[in-house]
RNA sequence: UCCCGGGUAGCUCAGCCGGCAGAGCAGGUGGCUGUUAACCACCCUGUCGGGGGUUCGAAUCCCUCCCCGGGAGCCA
């Protein structure tokens, strides 16, 4: 008999139907003349209830099917005499492929914490938590790419090793395949990397946007979806190491577009989690009442706030609040500024537009009053910055300036000036942390929880 | 990197102005005719994070290192 998934016999198993199901045991319940077991297969949230009458040659069975054993159940299915589940399946066998020793086995019936949990992250995704979470991971990845694949947008594939150190996003990781015992050194005792494996220092990348603006200036709409890289020594309960990055590119395309593109992107995000996420939602809303049903329905539905930078200093200013940072205008908004914003004063997401240039890339576009660049930032609550956008600036001379003034090299960026050179035009696009976006719809407070092997300083266990 | 708070049984935590190492849960055994984080009874469980110091005596006080969490900075 082919086995079935517990997510397909919830959803359209039939009464009297013969089946066979396979996965790991949750809980037993053992009384004289019956058992129950709840079993989970990871195919959805629900729990499948076996029955397990004292007759039946499966209860021989039973002492080695403890929590976390996994087994292969076969039986009838039936409606259930009792509250809590539509379905059982009254068991004729049980096969075991592999017990676990409750002594030793690290889950127990109870709940544990998140902090244990990350102890154990091999293990971690057998719980209903982190079954929920993953799951949710995986519609919102496919939802990115039907997002943009109906919208003509090419999925383009940007490098992970790169050579480019210029765009200020944070630290590098060094990739070099030099002997580390006896590095080559240079004159003036630096590190000769002439010598090393691509004859130049490169590095983990820290965004594929550079390339994916040459990819936009030939392909007019593109997207990448990939891993980046930031090696800061940051320890926050919003920073990756690792982290998996999504960039829109589009060519003839200004910042009004950017941002209409971002916003129908993340609500289109939100439908769909909705519309196939619920029922993890829902147990995440009962567990950890950060996230809501309703909460990312209003988000489904509300346009959002929109408000220049020079608005959000206004609004600052004449708060009461007592900010630990001073405000004024020309400074970066802090995280306590941003989550004033987001919290208080609009109670949702927020973009952020027209940021001061001084405290940007050197690559958004210079607005006309020459002060300001079209940049904007959506933030949402609790987070704070979840998609940082721009307009590129496609003036070639415009963009030297720039970088001169920032102090850019232009070794290695003139393939990016060619840009600029050669059939020029207006482009824009934008970056969304996607563990972040994970993190905001599942109402996880530390973002190690939503990606199965978090990366960050001094973390690499699993 | 900085500022706080923690580290005691497998898990969650109490004990901390020095004087016998504790509870709940988990686990084991037995009981129970339909359970839902089942229930009832009994039993088992320790490098009190590591190292050093003070003291007759340290889980408790002091120093130091490590690890974890929260916040900040940095960043998406």
């Amino acid at each position: 008999m082919q086995r079935l998934r517990i997510k397909n016999i919830l959803s359209e198993g039939n009464t009297g139907q013969a089946v066979a199901v396979c996965g790991w045991v949750r809980t037993r319940r053992e009384s004289k003349g019956i058992a129950f077991i709840a079993l989970s297969d990871g195919s959805t949230q629900e729990n499948l209830q076996l029955v397990i009458p004292a007759e039946s040659s499966a209860s021989q069975r039973l002492h080695n099917c403890n929590t976390g054993a996994a087994i292969k159940a076969t039986g009838i299915l039936k409606e259930s005499p009792a509250q809590g589940q539509k379905f059982e399946v009254e068991v004729s066998d049980i096969e075991i492929f592999g017990d676990a020793d409750p002594v030793s086995y690290p889950l127990q019936k109870k709940g544990h914490t998140l902090e244990f949990l990350r102890e154990i992250g091999h293990l971690r995704p057998r719980t209903n938590t982190f079954g929920a979470i993953f799951r949710v991971r995986n519609i919102l990845a496919e939802a990115v790419h039907e997002f943009f694949q109906s919208r003509g947008f090419i999925w383009v594939h940007t490098p992970i090793i790169t050579a480019s150190d210029c765009e200020g996003a944070g630290d590098l990781f060094t990739v070099t395949a030099l002997d580390l015992q006896k590095l080559p050194k240079g004159d003036k005792g630096d590190i000769d990397f002439t010598q090393d494996f691509f004859g130049k220092h490169a590095y983990l990348t820290v965004s594929g946007q550079l390339e994916a603006e040459f990819l936009a200036m030939s392909l007019g709409n593109v997207y990448t979806f990939g891993p980046t890289f930031r090696a800061e020594n940051s320890n926050t309960s919003r920073h990756l190491s690792e982290f998996w990055m999504i960039e829109p590119e589009m060519a003839f395309a200004d910042l009004k577009d950017d941002m209409q593109l971002a916003e129908e992107f993340f609500r289109f995000l939100c439908m769909k989690i909705l519309e196939k996420g619920a029922s993890d939602i829902a147990f995440l809303e009962k567990f950890y009442r950060n996230t809501s049903i309703a909460e990312l329905k209003t988000l489904a539905e509300k346009p959002f706030v929109h408000i220049s930078y020079t608005e959000a200093i206004k609004e600052l200013e004449k708060s009461k609040e007592k900010f630990e940072f001073p405000v004024k205008w020309g400074l970066d908004l802090q995280s306590e500024h941003e989550r004033y914003l987001t919290d208080k004063v609009f109670k949702g997401p927020v973009i952020v537009t027209d940021y001061p240039k001084e405290i940007k890339a050197f690559y958004m576009r210079l607005n006309p009053d020459e002060i300001t660049v079209a940049a904007m930032d959506i933030l949402v609550p609790k987070i704070g910055e979840i998609i940082g956008g721009s307009q590129r600036e496609e003036r070639l001379e415009v963009l030297t300036e720039r970088m001169r003034h920032a102090e850019i090299p232009f070794e290695n960026m003139e393939w990016y000036l060619d840009l600029r050179r050669y059939g020029s035009a207006p482009h824009a696009g934008f970056g969304l942390g996607f563990e972040r976006l994970v993190q905001y719809i599942t109402g996880m407070s530390n973002i190690r929880d939503v990606i199965p092997c978090p990366r960050a300083p001094q973390t690499i266990k699993f």
